[in-house]
This record gives structure tokens, C-alpha cells and sequence, in this order.
DNA sequence: GTACATTAAATGTATTTACATATATTTGTG
DNA sequence: CACAAATATATGTAAATACATTTAATGTAC
């Protein structure tokens, strides 16, 4: 369904002014979606997000103001995420060596075995997005995002 | 920046995956900026995005089911949103004759004005993105955005 | 018309966010 | 080295969000 019919008006001022509305509609569709997804596993998004960035370092730690930077939503309050983390115990925090004020943030056993866990559904899902468009249509999109995101306000 | 950059990420399974990424990211970030331009006013995006559906009413009032459904955040409140604006003044409640559950909204002389005071900053700001890509480049954008929200998860 | 389901809006609440501030450490400068 | 400035993380807090529940009115089946 286009962005017209469901937010309900029938005409923007431009196409770009169209694309604004369009952007800000689908990323909050997408971002409540994946929340109530992973809602049953007692999760956020956010949550989820660094978890995957923990993985992704592949049995090295990394610091919270390292994983900030490698986030989604740059809004959230790292060290409150870990907190949530780390009484699920998919998390340790472990004292930085060299600067004491960082604090090195490592997924557990216990985390890496619940993302296992959730992998096939996870790609099950990119796979619906990944067959709705094609690489060439993903990538022209992927160039005007990162095009917008320069426009100094 | 390209999002690679952006969230230190220098690889995705797919072009549309990273799309996925960027969308989400792209748009949490226009939501953020736009509610650190808004907060001057003391209003929030959400609130903003209510003042702007009820002038588009022209002078009809909506009800508030109505309005939640032109929102571009469905998760908001609108009954909160409401109340928030009507201490600024900005709307006025009106008792919906006919049917006695509904409660019509309708902006105010002052909602209205002050609308009419931030229209060339808003636009000042529409115009930089809309110099930033070509309308058949939004175009595009828009066709897969909306493709995208069609996906049954 | 009564009973039951549905709808519209408001409210309660636990959690999350946004943002300021605090605390501890490190860095840089004289 | 003493000192101020900068950095990393944590915490305090007011407000917003997510979602369940409540209240009131309407619609519908019998």
C-alpha cells in the first residue's frame, strides 16, 4: 500500500517532501515490528542490536562507548542495555587493562548459544525483505539514504 | 557517510539487508533531529506532526481515531498528545454530536499561528533534502519504501 | 427491548528515552 | 608535578512509549 492511502493524504508538496514522511513512516513500522518480535524472548530491539555487535566481534571485547558508536539508534543508554543484558547473563562486563575508565563488554556462552537460537528465524525474515527487492533496487536506495543523512539541518 | 562508516559495519549478507539497516537508521536519525528542532518550541515531533494533520483539515475538526490513523508514529498516544497540545492552546476538544463516544479535535487561532511561524524554517529544511536528490530518485525510494512495508512477517 | 460484542477515548503502569549531571580516570599544559 | 580539560561510564529525572485496562456509547442478534 503506498504511504499516501496509510497515512491517509493524498498529496505531499514534492516527491522528496513524500520520501521524508516515507522514510520516518517505515522505519517506525519496521523498528515496532521487530520489537514485538522479539518481545517473546523478553528482548528490545536495542537489546538485540548489541548482542549482534558482540557477536560480531567474534570473541574479542569491546567497550560500551565502542559499541554506542556501532548502533542503530544512537539515542540509547548503552550502559543501561548492558545492565538488562547482564541479568540475563548474555553479558560480562570485564575491567579494561591500560584505561580504567572503559569498561569491556564481552557476550557470553549463554548469549551467543540464544542468538544461535534465533538466527533461523532472523534470516527467515530477511530472506521476506531480501526477495520483495533486487540488489540493484536495494543498492540505488542504500545511495540515497546515505545521501539524506548528509543534508546539514 | 555511507552507513558502513556510520555503524562501523564494513559488511552485510546483502544489499538488502544493508537496506534494512539504513532504513532504520536513516530514519531514527531524521526523528531525532527533528525533535532536537522542535524541542525549542516545546513540542515534540509527534506533537508537531498532530498541529500539521489538523491544519491540513481546513478548518474541520477530526476525531482522534482519525488522527492516529494520518500519524506517522502509531504507537503514540493521541489521547496524551492531545492534552498536551490543548495546555499550549494549540486545539480545542469539541463533543462530536451524533455519535457520543468520539471527541472531535480542531486546531486553534494559536495552534494555527504558531504553525504559521515555523512554515519557513520547515520548509528551509524540506528544500535541503530536496536539493539533495532529484524528485526521480525519491521516486524510486518511495516505490521500494513502500514495497518493503507490504512484507508479511 | 435486553444481552453481548464492538468501538472510541481515556487512564494506569512499567519500561524506555532524552538529556543533564556525577564520578572516576586520563590527557595535556604550564 | 599541579592543574584544568577531556574522556568513559554510570546515574538521576522528567517525559514519552508500549500495552493493558477501564469507561462510556453504539451496534447487532435474538
Amino acid at each position: 500500500m503506498s504511504i499516501n492511502k496509510e497515512i491517509k493524504q493524498d498529496s505531499f508538496s514534492s516527491e522528496q517532501q513524500r520520501l521524508i514522511m516515507n522514510l520516518v513512516f517505515t522505519g517506525n513500522t519496521l523498528s515496532a515490528d521487530s520489537n514485538r518480535m522479539f518481545k517473546k524472548y523478553d528482548l528490545t530491539n536495542q537489546q538485540f542490536n548489541v548482542l549482534r555487535i558482540l557477536r560480531g566481534q567474534k570473541g574479542c571485547a569491546i567497550t560500551v562507548k565502542d559499541i554506542e558508536s556501532r548502533m542503530l539508534d544512537k539515542s540509547s543508554n548503552v550502559s543501561r542495555l548492558i545492565d538488562k543484558l547482564l541479568k540475563k547473563e548474555y553479558v560480562e562486563r570485564i575491567a579494561c587493562c591500560g584505561d580504567r575508565r572503559r569498561v569491556d563488554i564481552k557476550i557470553t556462552e549463554k548469549g551467543m548459544s540464544f542468538l544461535s537460537s534465533v538466527d533461523g528465524e532472523v534470516l527467515a525474515i530477511e530472506d521476506k525483505f531480501a526477495n520483495a527487492i533486487s540488489a540493484e533496487e536495494a543498492q540505488l536506495v542504500n545511495d540515497v539514504l546515505d545521501k539524506l543523512r548528509t543534508v546539514k539541518l
